[in-house]
DNA sequence: GGGTGTAGTATCCATCGTCGATATATCAAC
DNA sequence: GTTGATATATCGACGATGGATACTACACCC
């Protein structure tokens, strides 16, 4: 899973999410240091529908004014297993960075 | 920073180490799912001096037998700082993960 | 001593992912 | 209706990755 991949799939495990929504949710989620580029996230759906992870929602979101530019994607179950496994992964790693001494247990999660 | 760099930073975290320990480590923290080639192992290495994260340590290790092969490296201090910022970037991902449900959040650290 | 297997480093190339620029359309505000 | 932000989409250049390959050094066994 390229780490594109999976800033996609976390951004939409809180629930279908339109494109530029989830480019958004990337910037905030690195405080702005780590932003995901048109290029690459348009190229990385298309990459997540054709693997069955991901699937566009027909119609607009109900709780928001209407966009007809607007194009909303969800989960699927696979895209959902496939993000729990990589956060796993992730969480793996993160115990070793703290084993290492590279933060203190508290950031390890909490905050 | 590419995950290849950081996995490599992590690595030698716990201490000088030589390529192919670094190597079977990746596979190790990810139980054998991620691995590091030898092609991107040895060229990350080069771009890691270069960007003065990583040196390689003048001898061998003391503790371990001669072997004229290996060839081993640490962290400078700019490569522990590197390494704890994007740790501090992980955790934050991770906590995002646990928020939206994907792992438990005991899984976000202990175990 | 010779042979085999693994450890260890290194390079090359094909492939894939990422980034930035660009284009275009829509919405909100004034 | 003009401006600026929002939103989707594609393209090409570039960089990172992975796999194959090659070569050397060590360990073991007969």
């Amino acid at each position: 899973m390229t780490p594109a991949s999976f800033r996609v799939l976390l951004a939409l495990a809180g629930g279908p999410a339109h494109g530029y929504a989830v480019m958004r949710f990337v910037g905030r989620l690195s405080e702005g240091t780590v932003r995901l580029g048109p290029g690459t996230l348009y190229r990385t759906l298309q990459r997540l529908r054709a693997d069955g992870l991901v699937e566009e929602v027909g119609g607009n979101d109900p709780t928001a004014p209407h966009d007809a530019r607007r194009r909303y994607y969800r989960l699927t179950p696979a895209g959902r297993r496939a993000a729990e496994t990589e956060a796993r992964l992730l969480a793996r790693t993160l115990r070793a960075a703290v084993e290492r001494g590279l933060i203190a247990p508290e950031e390890g999660q909490g905050r």
